[in-house]
DNA sequence: GCAAAAGTGTTTCCTTTACACCCATGT
DNA sequence: ACATGGGTGTAAAGGAAACACTTTTGC
């Protein structure tokens, strides 16, 4: 019996929070297929290498960010048959959660809002459903996990987490509450002892991730 | 640039509850690699082939599992690169949630306990783990959809409902709290009418699948 | 002093938990 | 009658939501 062998690639949807809008890394394409479309970054697996290796691979080759710790997890795996004009390819997505970077010097990837590349502008291949996909994982995640830490940078205050959650969810929280209830979470963050007024006012405390993978009792999105 | 090009297969984590135990269909392997150890069942894609697709004939070809409505939802994909001492292969995991049926009638296809499974029998390749990761999605999934319910028969009661809870988790869980909770469920469960004794003591209430997927408020496993 | 944001206390509501108790059948 | 499991009522405990209030800075 002969095997049929495919292409895979690694997709890999990367989103941060700056500037007030949840924003994903984008690939902006000038040549065919799907030329003048947005496409996630990533590209095909090496013979050798494992899955995660390359994600963290093509994160700094095709996204430009090196040497960051930049949570990554796989996300789910797309093949239907057609989903690449060109040859059969099946892709295995990688969702990473970063702080606000600059992303490559190139100029053709871009941090771009969510919100248009959903909505508004074309994307290339069904890329518009794996960011979907990335998107509703994330939203879903910062409920249950202290992932909401890794949009931070390294010393953080709890408004600054809280205006994370708010972003990514499209919701608003209650300061007191959303305060007394992350820093009431075991392990999720460390005080620095440090302060700052960047967000003026009184001076806030200043915090880094803790170990803590669940956050219980989770943080519940407000229901319609 | 020449891609490089892997086999890829569709491996499966079926699940059903039999015998008040929680167990996975697995195939028991003759012949090299890992004669003598068992393995999910599974296969190579075909070139036009959808993942999904793929995993439905695989469903019946390997697990002769055919005709029967199994929830099926993709796990994960597994890729590194000795995972198959034959050549590189990637692997997407289905994870399947079936009633307890007859699965093929080969003889190398049968039920085993999961217990058994994850801690004392010899897995090929890399199904172990496969295997750990389908059954913690499973009991995770419980928490907070609907899906207890794919364990069941068309028709159910309650109580049965619940030893699906207590088997798939490993926990106790009191009767009459999980009885108003899955009855106060909007859409979880429909009442046909009918009452069934096989259980003994007061007729209970037959139920059927309703049309919700997610639970709430959530069915909290009970915390060690 | 005043504005602004951080952080605490308190009350109300709702969910969960534990368990007493009644219900409807088979034997 | 009584054993067996189905199903309801209820009170106590704990978390969530709403919001009054105090604290500490910059200007």
């Amino acid at each position: 019996m002969t095997v049929p062998r495919v292409a895979v690639t690694v997709d890999l949807v990367v989103l941060t929070v700056r500037e007030q809008r949840l924003c994903a890394l984008v690939w902006r394409r000038d040549r065919p297929p799907y030329a003048g479309c947005w496409s996630l970054p990533g590209g095909f697996i090496q013979l050798d290498e494992d899955l995660p290796v390359a994600a963290s691979r093509l994160m700094a080759e095709r996204a430009g960010l090196r040497d960051v710790r930049i949570h990554l997890e796989q996300l789910a795996t797309y093949g239907y048959p057609d989903r690449d004009p060109r040859q059969r390819v099946v892709s295995v997505a990688y969702l990473g959660l970063a702080p606000d970077l600059p992303a490559s010097s190139r100029a053709q990837v871009l941090w771009r809002a969510v919100d248009d590349l959903v909505e508004r502008e074309e994307a290339a291949f069904d890329h518009r459903r794996i960011l979907r996909d990335g998107i509703e994982r994330a939203r879903a995640k910062l409920e249950y996990t202290s992932l909401a830490a890794a949009f931070c940078p390294p010393e953080f205050t709890v408004a600054e987490l809280r205006r994370v959650y708010e972003i990514v969810w499209g919701t608003s929280l209650d300061p007191r509450n959303f305060h007394r209830k992350v820093t009431g979470a075991d392990r999720f963050l460390i005080p620095t002892g440090r302060t700052t007024t960047r967000d003026g006012g009184r001076p806030a405390r200043l915090y880094r991730r803790g170990d803590a993978e669940q956050l219980r009792p989770p943080m519940l999105r407000p229901r319609t």
